[in-house]
Parts: structure tokens; sequence; C-alpha cells
DNA sequence: TAGGTTTACGAAAACGTGATAGTGTTGAAA
DNA sequence: TTTCAACACTATCACGTTTTCGTAAACCTA
């Protein structure tokens, strides 16, 4: 067991000092070609590594990056981790990754742990929780520390900073259109209860769409599905006693569910009943039939926001000389595509 | 925008040292009831909190422990994300993640990097490329430093050190013996190449079930896939030429795969084939029909590895002292069991 | 040879914290 | 009055770097 050597044991082993060390180490010129190599060669031989600590601590800055997500077992957001990982490793950053889990309390604490010199900046997507109470107030005071924020996906207008998001009004709005097009009236609809920032604007693209073709907006045709609430019983009730003719979900899980039932209740897909979902994850893919989806690539956004949050921490670094911030925010729209497959008719 | 403040600031702002100030915020018997009071509102007021950098340069640990995973596309390993970060935030622990895209030099970077103090410890599984090249020089010399390791899921015996695995030989066996009590004996086997260890143990205890019961191993029932190949068409083939009662798979994805060229060819699916698959993930659950798979709880796994390192790093604490470090390994096995769904007849 | 310039290195500060070891003042006991 | 302890606080060091500044010695120039 041989322990990480520092620059002191060098100096005394070779016994010449630690600047010389060091400078050596950073080939300054100030140091003869001999004593360098010399230098160069004894740590190389015990590999020495600077200490990432120290260093931390002498630049004010750890070159890490913290991501928080409500969930982990769920595809869209494993792929915005896989886009954000990528980003900064290309640029020498860590990831730090935190679980919310859906929980205002765990945000707050994960972000009021790490804020303390820990990380260089947050990128994240709010918890279900901190969306119903509008408790921004963790988030605020990091900003206010001069530490970047970037939010994805789950965004809220409270808050200044950098944003990610597709357009989700657009996005349903064209699916409920694809509909349409196909000649299909009687659309039902999965949702959230309308906290969930996304869920409300999938609603309102739904209903847009609707009145956008004179199509009567039938509430009976809509679901809005509380969180821990087993909803199978719901959809049941839905293709039952209303059979639509489409259906548009808001996430993959609500149309797969609506898949099983439909194939129970021995209605054909997509023949008799066309669903479309939302998030392309490996279960609309693998699904049988598989599912019509509206794509959201996620290792886009991801990478887009690792971006902007990076751009934004070398940006500081030239602004801090000149005394002035520029807080100009930006809020990028990444682009979303249907992605046809067998639970609609072609 | 107010910045962090330090223990110096507020000593010079209340006009007394920084070892005043650092005492009256721990409680110190040594500072009276007065100047305690005043320091400890005026940190209050501001906020203060500790600079987790500078504690760590002192302490010389970080509190922060890195997973290392090849991939994390992958339901099973979000699970094991999960198992550890529960763990590790309940005893105060940081998680960074690193993915290593199954790629040898990634690993190796990811760990060299992170290893010059930026963590404390690694839980890992071992990508790909590493199994296959059978250098884990990267790992031998982090564990020299002293810095702890537990492995999991793809370990090797090629390092000492703390891991956590479930008994794939027996799961395989016993998913294959399965078969065989519902009275089928022609049962194909989906399987990845032979170096990536998880993959031939479960070949292993396929092949030992079917000689333990006396039928004879036939290896055109057998493929074996390499990581990029288009493989539906070698499961169409075997399906048509051999056509066998049951198959196999040792993973999700080859499993929903087989299911979908079955339907595609008509075969009725329990009746006609049955279908074991491994790893129980979001795809099993939500399939039609829904996949009969031998479930490891990655959760579990995760929180094992866990407690392993953690325990590991805090016993190092007292250990060190007596100067004696206990080198005991350990490797806990993780149960698996069968999660019966519509893939079998019951 | 006095004066100035390189050359090659070392000392010390700084990042923020906590622990250890002082230090000066007060009050009480001898 | 001396001495010693208690009190309340301060100084300093260490963690491992980098960087700024300082400074001897060697060399060069007039």
């Amino acid at each position: 067991m041989k322990k990480k050597i520092t620059l002191k044991q060098i100096a005394r082993e070779l016994d010449v000092s630690i600047s010389t060390v060091s400078k050596s180490l950073r080939n300054s010129l100030e140091i003869s070609e001999d004593t360098r190599q010399k230098v160069q060669a004894f740590a190389k031989f015990y590999n020495y590594k600077p200490n990432n600590i120290a260093l931390s601590l002498k630049n004010r800055k750890t070159k890490t990056i913290c991501i928080i997500i409500p969930e982990i077992i769920h595809h869209f957001f494993t792929t915005i981790i896989s886009g954000v990982e990528h980003v900064a490793n290309q640029n020498g950053y860590n990831v730090i990754i935190c679980l919310s889990d859906e929980s205002f309390d765990k945000e707050v604490i994960n972000m009021e742990m790490l804020a303390n010199g820990n990380i260089d900046g947050f990128i994240m997507s709010l918890s279900k929780e901190t969306q119903q109470k509008k408790d921004f107030h963790h988030i605020t005071e990091v900003i206010n520390q001069g530490m970047p924020v970037v939010m994805f996906d789950r965004v809220t207008n409270d808050i200044l900073c950098d944003k990610v998001i597709i357009n989700d009004h657009l996005a349903a709005f064209n699916a409920t259109q694809f509909f349409i097009d196909k000649g299909l009236k009687k659309i039902a609809l999965i949702t959230t209860v309308d906290y969930v920032s996304v869920g409300k604007l999938r609603t309102e693209g739904y209903v847009n769409a609707l009145k956008n073709n004179d199509i009567k907006v039938d509430e009976s045709l809509i679901i809005r599905i509380e969180d821990t609430e087993h909803y199978e019983d719901s959809i049941e009730q839905l293709l039952k006693t209303k059979s639509p003719e489409a259906i548009f979900a808001v996430n993959e899980l609500f149309a797969v569910t609506a898949i099983k039932v439909a194939t129970r209740l021995g209605i054909k897909i997509p023949e008799e009943l066309s669903i479309i979902g939302f998030t392309d994850g490996l279960i609309s893919k693998y699904s049988s039939p598989s599912i019509t989806t509206v794509g959201q690539d996620g290792i886009k956004m991801g990478a887009k926001a690792a971006k902007m949050l990076i751009d934004r921490l070398e940006a500081e670094e030239i602004e801090n000389e000149e005394g002035e911030i520029e807080e100009h925010y930006r809020t990028e729209v990444i682009e979303t595509e249907l992605v046809e497959r067998e639970s609609t008719k072609s």
C-alpha cells in the first residue's frame, strides 16, 4: 500500500523547496533544465498527481456539476444524464447525481449541501412536490450566491435562469392534429394533474388542437391521473363507456397501460383505437404493438443543458475580472418529432 | 448577489479572531456565553455554512463515493444507482456517477481522475471491454493507494475486494429447471459472448440444468450474441428451423425481441413457446405478453454495495489509528427470484 | 571593480477550516 | 504580596496547491 505522494514529500526527498517542485512539474522556465528533469523523473516514478481537492480550494472551482432529477427509474431522465455526462466529461467536468425522489425536502437538502463548495453549478428538473408548493427559495438562494443553475423539462417562470425545454404545447398539439388528419375525432386524453408543468402544457396543446378544428372538448374523454393512483380501472372505464377512436397519453406508462387494457378488452390496435404516447423510451419501442410517440431527445436536451451551464461557468471567469456580470438568460427549445410505429394507422 | 461568507469575514466583522468564531459555532466551552451568542446570531443571519472543500482538504475525506457503471440506459443499473444513492445519503455521502460506456479507456480515465482526492471510494461494475482485456491495473492501483473498492454484478476474481453479486449460475439453473418441470425439453438459449462474466455464468447454469436432467445440450439451440449485432434474424432463424418449446434469454432485451419475432411468426406465447428473461425491468413488466423473468433486486444490490463501502470507510478511521488494517474481503450474494408472468404457462 | 542583469531557486501567502498550543487578565488562595 | 488557576480569547499550524515576491550567486558591461 503506497499512499499518494505530495509535493512536499517530493521536495523533502530531493532536497529542494516545494515551489521548485511545483514549478518544475509545470515546466516553468525559472527552473534549470537539470532540476526540472530530476523532479519530473522522480514525480513520474512515484506517479505523482496533484490533489484535486487542494486545487479546488485554491482555484475556488471544483470542475464538478450536479444534476438533480426527480427520479432515475425513468428512461427520459437517464438519457438526460447520458447527455449531460458526455458533454461534461468532454469539458473536464465531473457529474454528481442527486435524486429528489419527487420530494421537496430532498431537493432542498441536496442543493444546500452541495452549494457549499462541492460543485460549480446545477442542472435540474423540478420535483412534483416543489412544483405543487411553488416554493423555490432554495433555488433563488443558490443563484443569488452566484452559482449558475440550468433548469430543464420541468421548469418554472418564477425563477430567472437558463432553461432547456421542449415545446410541450406544440408537441401535444401536433400529436392531436395527427389524429384529426387521419379522420379521427373522438380523441381521449390521459394526462397528469395540473400542477405538473409539462402535463398541464400538454393538456393545453391537446385542447387547442381540438378547438382549432372546431371539435368540442369533451371533459369525459379526459382522465387526470394523480401520482400514486391505480389508473388501470379509470382507463378501462373510459374505453368501455366512451369507446374513443384515439388516445393521446402524456407519457409512456399511460400509453402502454392503455394498450394493455385495450388488448385485454379485445380492442384492436390500431384498427379500432389509435394511441400516441409521449417520450420515446424502451417501453414504446418494445411494446407489442410498438407505440407511436412524441420523441423528446433526452440526450440532446441534457447535452444542451450541460453546454449552457459550462458556457456560463467559463464566461464567469472572464466577466468576473471585468466586474460586470452579464445576466441575460436564455431558454432553449428542443425540437420534438413524432415517431410513428404500430399503434397508429399509417 | 451575496457570496458565501467565511469564518474570516465573520471574524473581521465582529472584531474577534477566526478561532473564536470557529469555536463559537461549534459551541466550545472556551468561549463566553456572550460572544458565542453574538457570533452564532451573526453567522445565522448571513447564512454561514462551512466550506466543504476546505473540510475535505483538512480531514482528508470527501464524504463522496463514486459509482462506475457501464451504461445508464439500463433499468438494472438505474436501480443500482437508486439503491446506492439512498444508503449513501442516509450516511451523509454524496454520489458521483461515471459512465464507462463499456469502454476500458473511459473506465481508466474516470478512476484515475477521481482517485486524486475527489472521492473516498468506488462502487463499480466492469465494462465489457475491461472484462475482455482482463486488464485491471487501474483498479489494483486505486486499491493499493488505500482506497476501498466494491465491485458488483460484473466482477472478477483477479481483484481482491468486497463484492456483491447474484448467483447467476443458480438463477439460470433454476429458470431452466422451471421449464423442465413444466415438461418442456427443447429449450433454447439466447446469451452473450462468453467474455461477459454474467453471460458466461448464466450459460453454464443453463447447461448444467439440462445435464442434470439428462437432456442433451444441443448447440444449435444456443445463440451467442455479439454486442453490436443485429440479432433479430438469428432469432427468427432459430424459431423457424428448430421450433423450440421454450427460450431462456440472459437479458430483457433478448427476451422481448424473441417475443416480437415469435409474435410476428404467429407463434402463440405461452401456448406454443414459453419465454423467460433475466432482470426484472420495465420492458418485462409492460411487454405484451408480459415476461416471466429472473428478478435481480438492483436496489437491494446497490444498497448492499454502498453499505459495504461505507462500513469499510468508517472502519478505516479506527483501524488507521491502530496501524493495522483488516484486509478480510467479503462477497455478498443477493437472492434472485423468478417473477412469473404471461410468457410462461402457469 | 563597481554596477547592473540574469539565472535559479526559496520563502511566504492564499484558499477555508479546525485543532493545538499559547497568552494576558482577573481573582482567589497561601 | 506572591502564586497559581480559571477564564476568554488569540496565534499558529496543517491539509496540498499555485503564485508572487524576494534574493543570493553568477555573469556581463563599461
